[in-house]
DNA sequence: TTGTAAGCGTTATCAC
DNA sequence: GTGATAACGCTTACAA
C-alpha cells in the first residue's frame, strides 16, 4: 500500500474499493451518498478515501455522466475592469451552482472568438457566457445552436439567438447623458463611439442621434468619431472631434477607456474641462471620482451583470428550451466636475 | 426543433470512421497525422469529419491519454487588474502552447484557495499557475506537492515550495520610492502595506524598513498601517497614519489600490497632494497619468508577470523535474506631480 | 445491501 | 496500411 501511494499512479476509484474491501459501485454510491448502503460500509468507504487522499476524476465522471459542470466564458478582453468585473460575478453564481468556469479571450478579433467557441465545444462545456465582438447569426447557429448548447450573452449579443442576453440600459444611459449636458446649456454635443459591431456600441450611438433629434439639436458627422473600445482610440477621436471647423462644445464618450483618451489629448492640447469641453461618459470606473477633473458618468453594477447572465444560463440548462429571455441592467447618472457641476 | 438539436447526439469519432467507411483506429490516425496512412483514406476521413461537423471530445481524448492541456489559474480576486492582466499574459502563452486555462478566484480566503485547488486537481490539470494568499508548505504539499502536478507561483509563493515563482522585484521598487522621496527632502515617511501574508507585501514592507534605516530614518510605529489591498484600506490607513502627533510628510503606497484610497482620504481631510503629504506608489495604473494629482509610480509589466510564469511553468511540465526556477520582472520609477516633481 | 458488467469517446498495441 | 481490442476512471442498470 505504502508503495501505492508512493508511485505517480493516481489513486483511483478501483483503489479506494479494495482499501474497503467493496467493489467499485458500492464505493461510488458511498461516495456520492446515492442508494442505500450499510453505514459501516460507507464509513469504510469514506475513510478509504479519506486515507488515500481519493479524489474523483471529474474527467470519467463527466464523461460517463455526459455532463461537465462546467461552463465557458468567452470576452473580448479578460483585462477590461468591465470583462473581469463580470467574471466574477458569473463565477459566484456558477460556483455557487456546482460549476467551474473555463475562460476564453477572443482577443477583439472574430477568427480568436470562433477558435474560443470551437475550444469550449470540445471541451463539451455545459453552457456558455459569451460577450461577443459580433457575429453573425448564421455562423452563430452552425457553430453552437447546432450543438444545443445553451448560450447566454452579455454586454453584446447575436440578434435572435441564444437562450437570453444580458445588456446594460444603453437606451437610457445615453439618454441621461444628453439630457444632462443640454441642461447645462450645450447645444453642439459630439460621441466618442467603440466598436460598432458590438450590441453595446451600436445602441449608445443610435440612442445618441435619436436623443439629439428629440432635443432639436443637430450632429454633424465630424462630431461621432472612433471604433474600438481602447484608450487610444478615445485620445485619437478626440482630436479628430477637436479640429471640426466649429467644435462640439461638450462630448460623452462610450465608455472609460474612451473618455481616459479624450482626458489625455484634452492635456495634450490645452482644453479646459469642463470649461472649454464638457465631458460626461458611460461606465463609472471605481477612480471616476480622482480623476482631474472627476468624470461624470453613468453607473450601474457590472458584478450584476455577470451574476445575472448566469442565473439565466443555469435556468436554461435546467429547463430546455423556454423562450429567450432578456435582463437589462439599470444605470444612474453620477455627477461630478467633469461635465460643469459644482465640485 | 429547439429540442430536438438539443437531445441530437454528439457525433463521435465512430460515425465519422463509419461515414468514410474505415475503423475508428483509422480515422484516429487520418485526424491526428499520426501513423502512415494512404492519401485517399486520409481525404475521406477528413471529407467525413468535416461533413458530420465532428469535434473530437476534449473528455475523452484527456481521459485516454493521462494529460488534459489545460492549466489551473488562481488569484485571489479575477477583477484587480493586476491579476486580470497577469491572466492575460499568461493565457497568450499558454494558448501558444496548446493549453487551455481553468481559472478560479480564491476570494481572498484561505478556503476558497484550497477549494480552487482541490476543483482544478479533479479536472486533472496538467499545472497550475497560483498567486497565493498565503498557505503554508505543509499544507501545499500534502495538497498538490504530493500529486505531482507542476505549479508555478506569481506574485506571491510559498517557500521553498513549486517548480518556480514570478515576483515583481520588489526590493528595487521600493528602494527607488524611499530614494526619491529622500531626494525631494522627506525625512518622515510613511508606509500603506497591503496583506502581509502574501509574498508581494511582506517584501515590500521590509524593503521599507531596510531602506529607511540605510538612510539613517526613523519610523514610528504608527507610520506604517494597512493589512488588505483594497482601497478602503488605504482609506482607512491613511486617516490613520495622518492622525499621528506628528504624520509624515511623505507616504508611500504598497499597490495602487491603496493610492487610490489615500487619495481619497486626503481630499476628504483637505491635505493637499503633494504640498502638505508626498504620495508615490507601488503598481502604474494606465489612469495613474489622469488622476488628480498625477501619481508617481513603479512601473512594470502586469503581463510580463503572466507571461513568464507561464513559460516557466511549461518548462516544468516538459523537463518535469529539474530545479525550482527564480523569475524577477524589472520595475521602473515614473515620476509625476504626487512627488512633488513638476509638472 | 452489494456485486457484475456495460458503456461514455478516445488512443495505443497488437495482429493481419 | 488498416482493423480488432483493450484500456482510461467513472456511473448505473440489472442481478444476486
Amino acid at each position: 500500500l505504502r508503495n501505492r501511494l508512493r508511485t505517480a499512479r493516481e489513486v483511483t476509484l478501483a483503489d479506494v474499493a479494495e482499501y474497503a474491501g467493496v467493489s467499485a459501485s458500492t464505493a461510488s454510491r458511498a461516495l456520492n451518498g446515492r442508494g442505500e448502503l450499510s453505514p459501516e460500509t460507507r464509513a469504510a468507504v469514506l475513510h478509504a478515501a479519506d486515507v488515500l487522499h481519493f479524489e474523483p476524476s471529474h474527467l470519467a465522471r463527466s464523461l460517463r455522466m455526459r455532463t461537465t459542470s462546467t461552463i465557458g466564458f468567452v470576452v473580448p478582453d479578460v483585462s477590461s475592469p468591465f470583462y473581469a468585473s463580470a467574471l466574477k460575478g458569473a463565477q459566484r453564481v456558477l460556483e455557487q451552482a456546482g460549476y467551474r468556469v473555463l475562460l476564453m479571450d477572443s482577443g477583439q478579433g472574430a477568427d480568436g472568438e470562433v477558435a474560443a467557441l470551437r475550444t469550449l465545444l470540445a471541451h463539451r462545456v455545459d453552457g456558455l457566457l459569451v460577450a461577443t465582438i459580433g457575429m453573425e447569426r448564421e455562423r452563430f447557429d452552425a457553430l453552437v445552436t447546432r450543438r444545443g448548447t445553451p448560450c447566454v450573452f452579455f454586454d453584446s449579443g447575436v440578434d435572435g439567438a441564444g437562450a437570453g442576453t444580458v445588456l446594460l440600459d444603453n437606451t437610457v444611459g445615453i439618454e441621461l447623458l444628453v439630457e444632462h449636458l443640454v441642461a447645462h446649456g450645450h447645444r453642439r454635443i459630439g460621441l466618442l463611439t467603440g466598436s460598432l459591431r458590438e450590441t453595446s456600441g451600436l445602441e449608445r450611438l443610435r440612442t445618441f442621434h435619436a436623443a439629439m433629434r428629440r432635443h432639436g439639436l443637430e450632429t454633424p458627422a465630424v462630431y461621432v468619431a472612433g471604433d474600438r473600445w481602447t484608450q487610444e482610440n478615445g485620445h485619437d477621436a478626440t482630436r479628430r472631434i477637436l479640429a471640426a471647423g466649429e467644435p462640439p462644445t461638450a462630448l460623452i464618450s462610450s465608455s472609460v477607456e474612451l473618455a481616459l483618451g479624450a482626458l489625455q489629448a484634452c492635456r495634450e492640447l490645452g482644453v479646459r474641462i469642463p470649461d472649454a469641453l464638457a465631458l460626461a461618459t458611460f461606465d463609472d470606473a471605481y477612480f471616476a471620482a480622482l480623476l482631474d477633473p472627476p468624470l461624470t458618468a453613468v453607473a450601474y453594477d457590472p458584478f450584476d451583470v455577470g451574476e445575472q447572465a448566469a442565473s439565466l444560463l443555469i435556468d436554461a440548462i435546467g429547463d430546455g428550451g423556454s423562450e429567450p429571455r432578456r435582463v437589462t441592467i439599470p444605470v444612474a447618472l453620477v455627477t461630478r466636475r467633469s461635465c460643469g457641476c459644482a465640485p
